[in-house]
DNA sequence: GCTGGATTTGAGCGATCATTCAAGTTAAAC
DNA sequence: GTTTAACTTGAATGATCGCTCAAATCCAGC
C-alpha cells in the first residue's frame, strides 16, 4: 500500500498541544496550527477530525505528560509528603521556564470553555478528577505509612488534603502567569510547600 | 442641547460585564453583545469605543465591586483575620449562587488574555495588585492589632500572606468552577478559612 | 514502468468576526 | 413650529473563522 504518513502524528500533536496551552482554545486559529504543525487544513482534518478534536487529544497528551512526572517524582522520594513538597518548589521555579504557559493547561481550559464546547469540557473535569485521585492517593498513602501527623483531623483526610493540593496548585501556578518577580512566585511556592512538610510527623519546623 | 442618551451608561456595563465574565473576552461576540444591551452596533462604539474598552471598563466595573464588598466584609468585623476568614467562607457557597461564572474574573481573564490583548492584560495586572494589596493591607491590620500569632515568622509577613491569600481565592474560585458536590468547595473553603483562623492568637482550634 | 490507493494540497465555502458610517430619529432650545 | 445637534440605527465592509473536497502527489507492490 503506498505512500506512508509524511508527519508525526505524537510529535503533531505536541506542537499544537504548546499552541493550546499558550494561548487557549479560542485564541488559537487554523492558521496558527497550519504554520506550526506545518500541515495543511486537509491534512490536519483528515487526522485529528476538528480543532475540537485535536484540542481534546492535546488535553490528553497534556494530563499523561503531567501524570508521568507526578508518577515519576513519587516514585524518586521515600516519603510521598517530601514528594510533594518538592513538587510544589518545583512549581516555584516557573518563573524563570520557558513553557507555553505557567499556568496549568487544565485549569486555563477549564476557565475558558463554554457550553459550546462541552465535550471538551466533559474531558478536562475527567482529567482534573484523575490528577485529584493522584494527590489523594499520595496523601493516602502518607497516612498509611504512618507520616501523617494528625490523621485523625478532618481536614487531613486524604480525600480533603487531596483536594486542597489540587487548589493550591491551581492558584500558584494562576499566580505565576503574573508579571512580576519570580521572587514572589518562589517565596508563595515555598511557603505552600512547608505546609505540606508541616504534615509530617518528626518534621523539623 | 437634544435628546438625553436612551441607555443608563452604567447598566450597560454591568450587562456587558455580566456576559465577559460568563463567556470570557474571546468567545463573547459583538452580536452577544447587542443583544444583552439591546443595541445596535454603532451606538456601541458611540459609547465605548471598541469591544476591548468596553472590556477593560466592565473589569474595572467587577474590580470596583470586588473591592467594595471586601470594604463592607472588613467594616463589618473587628477582626481582620475573622473577617477573611468570613470571605473565605462565603466563596465556600459559590457553587449554590446564581453567578455569571464561579471563578474570578480577573483570573479568568489573566489566563485567557494574550499579546494582542495587551492593554487589557496590563489592567488585570492592575487590578489584581489591588487587590492583593488590600490584602496584605488586612494582615498588616492584624498584626498591627496584636493579632497574628507569630508575627516574627517570615511566611507570617503581612506581604507573604496577602499574596498566599490571593492564590488561595484564586484556586479555590478554579477548583469551584468545576461541577461536583457542592459539598467539596464548601469543605475545601472550610479548610482553607481554619487557615487563616489558625493564624489568630487565643483561637479555640 | 506502471498502477492503485493512501496522503496531501490549497482554493474556496458559507458563516461569523469586529467595525464603520451615512441616514434616520429624537427632544431640548428658541 | 422650526431648528439643531446628539443619539441611534442597521446595512455593509473587509477580514478571518472553521472546514470541505476535487485534484494533485506520492510510493509500495507488481
Amino acid at each position: 500500500m503506498p505512500r506512508a504518513t509524511l508527519h508525526n502524528r505524537q510529535d503533531s500533536l505536541e506542537r499544537a498541544l504548546n499552541l493550546f496551552w499558550q494561548k487557549g482554545f479560542h485564541a488559537t486559529s487554523l492558521k496558527d496550527i497550519e504554520h506550526a504543525l506545518d500541515m495543511r487544513p486537509g491534512s490536519i482534518y483528515a487526522t485529528f477530525g476538528s480543532k475540537d478534536g485535536l484540542f481534546q487529544e492535546a488535553l490528553d497528551c497534556y494530563s499523561a505528560r503531567s501524570l508521568r512526572e507526578m508518577e515519576s517524582l513519587m516514585a524518586s522520594h521515600d516519603s510521598p509528603l517530601t514528594a510533594l513538597a518538592t513538587y510544589i518548589r518545583k512549581l516555584g521555579g516557573l518563573r524563570d521556564c520557558e513553557v507555553p504557559s505557567r499556568a496549568c493547561m487544565l485549569a486555563k481550559s477549564l476557565l475558558e470553555l463554554g457550553e459550546r464546547e462541552q465535550a471538551a469540557r466533559d474531558k478536562v473535569e475527567m482529567l482534573l478528577a484523575n490528577m485529584e485521585a493522584r494527590f489523594r492517593q499520595a496523601f493516602a498513602d502518607a497516612r498509611d505509612a504512618g507520616e501523617l501527623i494528625d490523621p485523625e483531623r478532618p481536614a487531613h483526610q486524604p480525600e480533603r488534603l487531596g483536594r486542597r493540593l489540587q487548589a493550591e496548585v491551581m492558584g500558584l501556578r494562576a499566580y505565576a502567569q503574573r508579571e512580576g518577580e519570580s521572587e514572589a512566585v518562589r517565596q508563595l511556592a515555598e511557603d505552600i510547600a512547608q505546609d505540606i512538610e508541616a504534615l509530617k510527623v518528626n518534621n523539623t519546623h
